[in-house]
DNA sequence: TCGCAGATATTCT
DNA sequence: GAATATCTGCGAG
């Protein structure tokens, strides 16, 4: 049911594609958080301009040299967190930016963390930080054991729903870099489908 | 729709 | 010491 190690130890963008659709889920005191991953991004090692890793190791990325399936959660732009989840196999970087979910369960709860707007709550990697109460205090923790924070498998999606383009806020970037398809989001077309 | 302020950890010089 | 950042919300037009 969680989806273990081997699952994201692999290629970025392969593990960016297929945590579409899986659930992401949020244990708090009493409380249960769930949505469905909608949108994602791949980074990878110094070859990308765009990783934080692209100027090898330091204080802050290591988590990303380690082995897959733990998270890398940062704080940018003074005040807001992303949550992301470090792939590829050991000693070599990688990561996927988790961008957006779907909320699915503990909706109150999240529009609560989010100061009581009932709108875009899980829309954008700061939002769903702040809607399933995630921040630094849950960077370097293993995703496998299912405690504090976890996927869990739900289906494969197929590839006619998944869309693709470049990725967002790296203007800093290398243009090969910028150009790149590594973002991934599901069609409108699952949610008429399927939700 | 667009432009920008906000607030700070981290990295670079 | 200075620059920058995997963004968001708000207020003007």
């Amino acid at each position: 049911m969680i989806l273990q190690r081997d699952f994201y130890s692999r290629n970025s963008a392969q593990v960016a594609k297929e945590l579409l659709g899986q659930k992401m889920v949020r244990k708090l005191p009493g409380i249960l958080l769930i949505g469905i991953i909608c949108e994602t991004e791949a980074y990878f090692d110094h070859t990308d301009s765009a990783s934080h890793a692209s100027k090898g190791k330091t204080p802050r990325n290591s988590v990303m040299f380690g082995p897959a399936g733990i998270s890398y959660v940062y704080f940018v732009y003074g005040m807001h967190n992303m949550f992301n989840i470090v792939t590829e196999q050991e000693g070599r970087a990688g990561a996927v930016l988790v961008r957006a979910v779907f909320p699915v369960d503990g909706i109150e709860s999240m529009i609560q963390y989010r100061n009581g707007r009932t709108h875009d709550l899980t829309n954008g990697p700061a939002k769903l930080c702040q809607a399933f109460r995630i921040d630094r205090s849950l960077n370097n923790i293993d995703l496998t054991v299912g405690r504090d924070l976890c996927l869990e498998e739900r289906e494969t999606i197929s590839e006619k729903f998944i869309n693709s383009g470049p990725r967002i806020g790296i203007h800093y970037a290398e243009e090969k870099d910028r150009n790149a398809d590594l973002r991934f989001w599901l069609d409108d077309m699952f949610y008429k489908e399927r939700i």
